[in-house]
DNA sequence: ACGGAAACCTGCTGGC
DNA sequence: TGCCAGCAGGTTTCCG
């Protein structure tokens, strides 16, 4: 589930299950889905057991668990750590009985203390797992996992600072849709969330940054927060059953998305018929009418 | 500093 | 029916 309003679902669901339980046994199987935990899986594993999950954090398309703090009960003034999980394309955090037959991508598996099992299940393999420890955040906002600290602040934080956005994607010379993409900037926001803004701003994704009034810009990133507190409402964007909650279940904001998936079909607003164009490797869906292409190239 | 492409994966769809 | 190209919601890294 890879935007932030899936992430967020996940997260709730997680909040909801998992914290203030244990890991009463952990296992992880091959070694991709702990590649970025550098100490191996087998530290990864030895170091979760027994942990206590305290909270259960997000920023942007990351999230993840902060354990029972074992450093500041031995009077350490260290921050803590956290299990840090990413879902990349494909992955999915379910919680089930022990006993629900094995998902053929499920990675690891946590049982957890009172008896149900949290899995890690993930297609792709782009996602991953890493045991990092906590430091202060530079954006204000308590503490954050070590290697997120160039993620910057998502639109539905209170350190989202939308003004210092706004003067750093101007500053910027590029693309306005890289730079919504670019999670130093803004996190979060993904291929579809960036698109869904940029219809709503009336905007090309290919609109030079450094060209753009400083209110255009607060309009769209204004549009990015509502578009995914909106999905968000609807339990997220899912396609297809790989984007799915703890419990399984799909979210429904596909069918109010009014730009990503939707070439050949008219624009909601005029009635032109929406287009697809190639754009980093990956797709752009826009009105051609009410989103106009620059003259010049950014 | 920025753009572009490739890398990392599996699985599904559509065209021939 | 089969095969193969193309595509998918992400991130990192390298190269020019």
């Amino acid at each position: 589930m890879p935007e932030l309003p899936e992430v967020e679902v996940v997260r709730r669901g997680v909040a909801a299950h998992v914290v203030g339980r244990s890991f009463t046994e952990v296992q992880v199987s091959g070694h991709r889905v702990a590649r970025r935990h550098l100490p191996g899986p087998v530290d990864l594993t030895d170091r979760l057991r027994g942990r206590v999950v305290s909270a259960a954090r997000r920023r942007g398309k990351y999230l993840w668990l902060e354990l029972d703090d074992v450093a500041a009960r031995a009077g350490s003034d260290a921050d803590g750590e956290a299990l840090v999980i990413h879902l990349g394309m494909s992955g999915q955090l379910l919680v089930e009985a022990p006993e629900a037959p094995r998902e053929k991508h499920a990675h690891a598996l946590f049982d957890l203390s009172d008896g149900h099992q949290l899995r890690f299940v993930d297609q792709r393999t782009f996602g991953g797992l890493q045991l990092v420890p906590l430091v202060a955040d530079r954006f204000g906002s308590g503490t954050v996992p070590q290697i997120i600290t160039h993620i910057a602040p998502d639109p539905l934080e209170p350190a989202f600072d939308q003004q210092a956005v706004g003067r750093a994607i101007r500053r910027r010379k590029t693309q306005l849709k890289r730079a919504l993409l670019d999670q130093s900037l803004v996190s979060g926001i993904g291929n579809i969330y960036a698109d869904e803004a940029l219809w709503r701003a009336r905007l090309h994704g290919e609109r030079a940054t450094d060209k753009l009034t400083a209110a255009a810009v607060r309009e769209v990133l204004g549009h990015a927060a509502d578009v995914m507190t909106e999905a968000l409402g609807h339990g997220g964007t899912s396609f297809d059953s790989l984007y799915v909650n703890v419990n399984g279940a799909s979210g429904y904001f596909e069918r109010s998305l009014n730009a990503y998936g939707r070439q050949g079909k008219p624009c909601r607003r005029c009635g032109t018929l929406m287009i697809r164009e190639a754009f980093m490797n990956r797709s752009s869906f826009s009105c051609p009418n009410c989103q106009r292409r620059p003259r010049t190239a950014a």
